[in-house]
DNA sequence: AGATGATCATCT
DNA sequence: AGATGATCATCT
């Protein structure tokens, strides 16, 4: 699908979604849809970039460049209920340091979001349905609770113990493993200051954040 | 049962 | 290798 020229012809396109199935947008866009979810996690993800005429390749910038707007869909299960975190971006080890609040990728992916809800009731990628999508501005109460988590996040990364941190840190952002698996290492700063290797982690939406922004325009 | 840590597919 | 898209599966 072609790039949208602004905020107005992306909402209007991304409206026409709701109600449908993930199947009917494949078979529009002629792709096959993947019988075993496990093997096929970003499908969903991939699927509505492409209907809506996202920049594809995997670049550290917001969807729609253009736009400033950057796209997520959420699996909600059954009585609406977010039922998985939200990856964010990876967490730069080495460039940390270096950033601000404001100039953080987390910042520039979750300035504007368009959430599409995924009705996940069925089992088969085929039968889920889309919800209503939702273009929202970050609200300050919102942002200032991100930017705690990730200014508690950026001083101990920078002070070298990255190693220590687990999922349970962060009220509402969370840092946890983003690899292909365990044994996987990028460049990172160690306790002394040195060099190590470390496992890649990446930032996380809690449920409880994503959960809220659902919350404030769908009745469940 | 829910959350944390691990993992899967694809692209550049 | 490192970014994108995420969900799985084990542990508590």
């Amino acid at each position: 699908m072609n790039i949208p020229e602004d905020e107005a012809a992306l909402i209007k396109r991304a409206l026409c979604l709701a109600g449908r199935t993930l199947g009917e947008i494949a078979q529009e866009l002629h792709l096959p849809v993947p019988k075993n979810i496990t093997h096929a996690k970003g499908w969903t993800g991939q699927l509505i970039e492409k209907i809506l005429g996202a920049s594809a390749g995997s670049l550290a910038e917001p969807d729609f460049p253009h736009l400033g707007i950057e796209l997520k869909t959420l699996p909600i299960s059954s009585m609406g209920v977010v039922s998985e975190t939200t990856y964010v971006c990876i967490v730069p080890l080495s460039e940390m340091n270096q950033a601000t609040w404001k100039t953080s990728i987390v910042y520039a992916k979750l300035a504007h979001v368009l959430w599409v809800p995924i009705d996940i009731t069925s089992p088969t990628l085929f039968h889920r349905r889309i919800g209503t999508p939702l273009l929202c501005d970050l609200p300050e109460n919102d942002e200032a609770l991100l930017q705690k988590d990730w200014e508690e996040f950026a001083e101990l990364i920078s002070l070298g113990k990255i190693e220590s941190i687990t999922a349970h840190q962060g009220t509402v952002l969370q840092i946890r493993p983003k690899a292909a698996h365990s044994r996987i290492k990028t460049a990172g700063i160690g306790p002394l200051g040195e060099p190590i290797q470390t496992l890649p982690r990446g930032f996380y939406l809690r449920k409880c954040f994503t959960q809220k922004i659902i919350k404030r325009y769908f009745v469940v």
